[in-house]
DNA sequence: GCGAGATACTATCATTTCAGTAGTTAGTCA
DNA sequence: TGACTAACTACTGAAATGATAGTATCTCGC
């Protein structure tokens, strides 16, 4: 992709260029299900090594991913999601929900891990309440989309 | 990617092995925004028009857009959102209100166009009412992930 | 103290996908 | 007739990706 010149100012377009592809979102799903390692990753995902050290490199660099080391002898290092990767899961949430709905197959649920009930993810604006979807909307910023 | 073979009971894996890619996110943007015609999508993206083509197919038999001919003579045809493409607004305004708190720069806002009033969009359990985020998850259902 | 195993990678190369540009088809308009 | 619009398709070279193998470092059992 052209990567910067879409729309500049579009916080869509700079969320997709930022963890819009496939991998960067399996990645932050497992990570979000108490993945950190490499190997877990790998062996979750099945992809390709290469691949997972240009991913994790990049969530680190975008500030989603934090490397830790868990062991000093021997130096082991994991990725733990940083408060910005903890902030994605709602759009996860919102994701996998839709899929549920419009994508066939039977699909598993998000269940609360506290109360042990089915989630049921919707988007809401916070200021006027109203669930997302039912009102037209517009973008209003800095010189954003054509 | 692998495409089908990567817990194929995880709604997220389904959903981005639907809409997952860049370009598919930013067509639905543009299409949530008015565009429907293919030069519209090709202009505003930059998109080159085979990628396009290739989008536009996916995403139509995805059931996310409809092909619809908007004149007879000359045909010509329109694609506009179906039920299950208008539904994954709430999904692209969570995504763009992430990279608003979370990618830098000055980003646009979404506005409530009946009331001009800015939106602040949230993830929400219809069924606690908590918003999300706020408690652990966990998957379940027909044999998913790992 | 030696070989097997765990962990986290890097290197290499074939394949696939993508971007960029040009060209095609089918029609309108002046 | 010639310019123009809309929606594509064809072609080519560049870039991303996938699969597999190999490396570096350390631990542990014997």
């Amino acid at each position: 992709m052209s990567e910067n010149r879409v729309a500049p100012g579009c916080p869509i377009a700079r969320g997709v260029g930022t963890v819009g592809d496939a991998w960067s979102m399996l990645i932050l799903r497992d990570a979000h299900v108490g993945a950190t390692r490499f190997d877990q990753f790998r062996k979750n995902l099945g992809i390709a090594p290469t691949m997972l050290t240009k991913r994790l490199a990049a969530l680190t660099q975008a500030g989603l991913l934090e490397k830790r080391l868990y062991s000093e002898r021997p130096p082991r290092e994991e990725y733990v999601l940083t408060p910005a990767g903890e902030d994605f899961l709602p759009v996860l949430l919102l994701f996998g929900a839709w899929a549920r709905r419009h994508c066939g197959g039977d699909l598993a649920r998000f269940i609360d891990e506290t109360t042990g009930q089915e989630i049921q993810p919707v988007g809401v604006d916070a200021v006027s309440g109203a669930r997302l979807g039912s009102r037209p909307i517009k973008l209003s910023g800095p010189e954003n989309l054509a």
